[in-house]
This record gives structure tokens, C-alpha cells and sequence, in this order.
DNA sequence: AACGTACGTTACTTGCGGTAACTACAGTCT
DNA sequence: AGACTGTAGTTACCGCAAGTAACGTACGTT
């Protein structure tokens, strides 16, 4: 009896279209921003939808599994950039310019991570569940974030509880600041950066009050 | 012809109406958390879709009319908090608290707000128009809070566009602490509060490498 | 008395997420 | 060889929500 060779290989080939699917399913993410439908990603995947649905259970299970690629890979440039040798302001400028060059480059796909029309919460649950199934990229950066400033920072006492604060602190000022500024394109990127890279070194504390005005 | 009196008669009932159906929604919302209906809403004012969609266009519509209400009161909470008389980091924990309370006063409400399932884009548009319809209050709240830096604050040269740049950036690491604080609950609101006015007050700058580590 | 207009309804269309039931074909067991 | 099992695939459907068309009704204007 090969069961088993035969079942790995009937498993590899089953992750080899589980990711032509993943590839299709980026393409028209790609062409028709958040509004893609499982029909359209099945079409251009060549099959129909029920085969997605057998791979990725439902929409969320593909949402899921496209995010992760795409965080997977933000994420790698992100450490990257986190670990260049270089000043600690320097390295957190490099990381700003990545994440911004990244949603710039490729403003679908972002979209789509970041605005899911919809996602799994089939319960019509009442409780407090806000924000579990929300924006998972931005948790994800926030969490990682969050362990490399507890682990290279020192922050004194109650420093891992302060340190996931500022990670998902810093990662929802990037994000909007960024949203804002690819809708908006108000400045450059270099100037976004630097600006932002202000902020985080405390120039807020520093600046002296407005002549005139109730200070601030 | 009386025709001016009447239409004003008209017109004031009509705002009181659709005052009526904004409070309805409301009150769905609450109950339903953001998958609510256009049914379901008109089934709570006692009426049928159709004189929604007179009064608000689209769901769309609704959404707006529905965000501006609340983002308006919010705001005005938060303005009271920024305008207090007290020391400029004071007044930025008041502000951070009183955003942090309403979220968690209503997380309902907030979710409908930051997560509307769907948005008004019926152009498949392909271009970058990124993030145009994107959770309205956000946008709003970093727009004031820039406006209020700009201000207020002495930044020297290219004042407004950093403090725009800023507002947004504040906004948004309010709220993705905010959100990820609501969701886990890892402390409490005054230590997060304590731990996000740090961040703005330089001590990421201030602080040292950890022993042992690569540094940050 | 006839008319326009705003308020309201029922009943429909369209489109999407998701599923059930069936077909075709690979390799395995006796 | 032929019955057995499982997997990729299909068509055709369900349920549900957004949005619309057509129709009815009360009331002040002319």
C-alpha cells in the first residue's frame, strides 16, 4: 500500500494550485481593487468558485491567506530596514520610506488589506468582539513592532506592556499619516518621513507655544 | 399663494423626519453592530426602505449623515478636552482619554464608524484613487487636530504642513492603539493613556539600547 | 372639483456569498 | 479485470441585502 507517497504527492500538487490561486486572486485583486468578487478571482483562475471555496473554506480564509502573503513579504522589507547598521533614527526613517514606498507601489493591494468589505463574523454576536477580526495587517505590524522595541529598547519597568503600546501606537501613525498622504499627495515622501520621524523624537514636547494663541 | 410658508413648514418637517430615522439607525446600529440592514433599520423607524434611500440617496448616504452626527459630538468632546486650562501634556492625556472613553462607551457605534462594510465607489475606477472614501472620522479628527497644532503650536518653517502631517499621525496612533487596547484589554485605560503620551513626549528618543542587544 | 406633491407601500431586479448534487477521472484493493 | 475511494471540477440553486419601479393616498393650492 503507497498511501503515503502517493498522499504527499497529491498534497504537493494541491499547494501548487492553492498558490495559482493565491496568484490569480492577486491579479484581480490588482485590476478591481476591494470590490473583487469570488466569481471574477474563480474566472481568472480559470475554474469556478466552489474550488475556491474547498481551498480557502470561505471570503475571509482568502482574504486571510492573501494578507499573509502580502504581510509576509512588508514585513520582511520591514525588518530589513529595522536592521540596517546604521542610528536608531536613521533605521526608524528607512522603515517609514519602506512602508510608504510599499502602499505606493502597489495602492490596490493595499486597499484591499487594509479596507476588507467584509469579513468573518457570521454571529451576529452583541458583546464587546469590536475590532477582532479588524484590519489584521495593522495588528500583525503592531504586534512584531511591538516585540522588537521590547527587545531592543530599554523602557525600565513595565517595559514589554509599554513596549506593545508604542508598537501599535507608531504602526497606526504611519498608516494614517500614509493613508491621508497617498489619497491626499500633499508633500513628498522624504518630507513625510522626516516629518513623522520628528514626531516620534519628540519635537511635539520641545516646541514652544504659538505667540497669541492658548498654547498647546 | 402661500407657496414660501408651506415649503418652510414642509422642509422643517421633513428635518425633523429624517431627524426621527438618523436616531432610528442609530439605535440599530447599537443593537446590530455594523452588518445592520437598510431593513433592518427602516423596520425600526416603523417605515420601508424606500423613504430611506428619499432621504439619504444610498447607504452611503446614511453612513455619512449617520458618522457626521456622532463625529461631530466626539469632536466637540474632544475640543473641550484639548482646550482645558492646564499644562500642554496634560491637556494631550485628557484629549487621549476622552477618545479612549467614547470608544469604549460605545464600541458598537465605533465599529460602524471605522469599519463600514461598504463605501459609495460604484466607478471601477482604476487608478490611484486610494483611500478616497476611507473611514471618513479618521480623516476628519487628523484634519482638525492638524488645523489645531497648526495652529497653536510654534513649529518654524513649513509649519502647517507638519502640523498636518502630525494630526493625521496623532489621529492615527490613537486610534490603532485604541482599537487593538479595546479588542485584548492588556491594561488599563489610564496606563495606556500615561504610556501614549510618553510616545509623544520623546521618550522613544530618550531612551537607551538594551544590553546585549543590536540596538534601536 | 381638479391638481401637484410629498409620504408611504408592495413587489421586483440584480448581484454576491455560499452550498448541494452531480460528473469525470486518477490510483488502489481484491 | 473490475469494484472502490477520493479528489478536482461542473451546473444549478438558496438566501440575503442593496437599490428601484410602479402604484396608492392624504392634503394644501388654484
Amino acid at each position: 500500500m503507497e498511501t503515503t507517497r502517493q498522499a504527499e504527492r497529491q498534497r504537493s500538487a494541491a499547494e501548487r494550485r492553492r498558490r495559482e490561486l493565491l496568484e490569480a486572486a492577486d491579479r484581480v485583486v490588482l485590476r478591481d481593487g476591494p470590490k473583487a468578487s469570488m466569481n471574477a478571482i474563480a474566472a481568472e483562475a480559470g475554474i469556478t468558485k466552489p474550488i475556491l471555496y474547498r481551498h480557502f473554506g470561505d471570503k475571509g480564509g482568502l482574504y486571510r491567506a492573501l494578507a499573509k502573503r502580502h504581510t509576509d513579504s512588508l514585513l520582511s522589507a520591514l525588518r530589513a530596514a529595522l536592521d540596517a547598521p546604521a542610528q536608531r533614527r536613521e533605521r526608524v526613517e528607512a522603515t517609514l520610506d519602506t512602508y510608504l514606498a510599499a502602499i505606493e507601489a502597489r495602492p490596490q493591494v493595499y486597499r484591499f488589506l487594509m479596507h476588507p468589505s467584509d469579513d468573518a463574523a457570521p454571529a451576529p454576536e452583541q458583546g464587546f468582539d469590536v475590532g477582532r477580526h479588524s484590519a489584521p495587517l495593522l495588528r500583525r505590524l503592531g504586534e512584531e513592532l511591538g516585540k522588537v522595541i521590547a527587545e531592543r529598547v530599554d523602557l525600565g519597568p513595565g517595559n514589554e506592556q509599554m513596549a506593545r503600546i508604542w508598537g501599535h501606537g507608531i504602526v497606526g501613525m504611519m498608516h494614517a499619516a500614509g493613508d491621508w498622504w497617498l489619497s491626499d499627495r500633499p508633500c513628498s515622501r522624504a518630507q513625510l518621513v522626516r516629518s513623522l520621524a520628528d514626531l516620534l523624537w519628540g519635537r511635539l514636547a520641545e516646541a514652544g507655544d504659538r505667540p497669541g494663541g492658548p498654547g498647546f
